[in-house]
DNA sequence: GATTTTGTAACAAGACAAGTGACATGAGCC
DNA sequence: GGCTCATGTCACTTGTCTTGTTACAAAATC
């Protein structure tokens, strides 16, 4: 559990929603991630509340996505997910009296910022879609028993 | 204790060190960065490993900066912290088999490498020096009391 | 009414930086 | 030589955040 891996799990779970059209339970999904159905919907109570995915009760309940996978970002899912941090590194101290450290705080927002802001880039420029594309070529350049979800 | 904050200690007291040309015992940097003298033995033992610092026992004894502040970059202080994990964020799993979660781990690999090529090169382009000239420049332009560590 | 499935609260586990106490080691001072 | 200062390092605890887990209420289907 060294990192947040949310967003990588969602990817992965929307993505093979997209390919079997009957509601997944969170069950299933739990199995498929290694996980635990409790994760799963505390996950994806994000992307429901955003309208990405719906989730239905009872016999035959569980979830479906909602928007096709052309109309959803990286950076969507990400905000979804309520914008976890992306760094793992900050400043010792938010409000420092002392101008040096200011001064030191400053330069390391700057270039964090900066590359923060790159990273939400690439991820807003990303759909769903092109990594299910990417997993198609995959899939076919290989031999079909690669695929590892073949229910 | 939210963030890793060594990147932004080391270079605060880096700068410190360069405005006081005496030796800093580990209790009196401690004080100034409001945690415990083995907290900066360990943080520092990186610096010292790499030649950027200089520690003595004894009577007189403490911390010496050896190499001027315009031949360190934030990027060789990270370096000399041993190079500590930038994102917060990764993939659920390393190895996945699934063909779905590897093209997903792909995509997010490449967004985030990229992103953290692109905030090592920037900390790669400033010199501690400039920082502390920012400093300067705060200094002159607002009252000198406003500098938390007179001393 | 029984069963399935989500929703949510409450709490334990794991990971990792940071905080802390203890003690050995070495360097200067008397 | 002995004392004091200061680092070096080990071992352990604390704080914080995601994960994992148990428990149970609520809703939808059979
Ligand atoms: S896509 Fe279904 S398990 Fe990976
Ligand atoms: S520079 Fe000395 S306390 Fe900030």
């Amino acid at each position: 559990m060294r990192n947040d891996s949310r967003l990588s799990r969602m990817l992965h779970v929307l993505i093979h929603m997209d390919r079997h059209q009957n509601a997944a339970t969170s069950e299933m999904i739990a199995k498929m991630l290694n996980t635990n159905p409790v994760v799963v919907r505390r996950t994806m109570a994000g992307l429901r509340d955003q309208g990405y995915v719906r989730s239905e009760k009872g016999h035959g309940g569980g979830w479906t996505l909602v928007r096709p996978l052309s109309e959803m970002t990286l950076l969507d899912v990400y905000n979804a997910l309520g914008e976890p941090h992306v760094f793992a590194i900050g400043p010792a101290d938010d409000q420092p009296k002392c101008l040096v450290e200011q001064a030191v705080n400053n330069a390391l927002a700057d270039a964090m910022k900066e590359a923060e802001a790159l990273l939400l880039r690439r991820l807003g420029n990303v759909t769903l879609e092109e990594i299910a594309a990417e997993f198609e070529a995959k899939l076919t350049a290989r031999s079909a028993a690669a695929y590892s979800c073949a229910s």
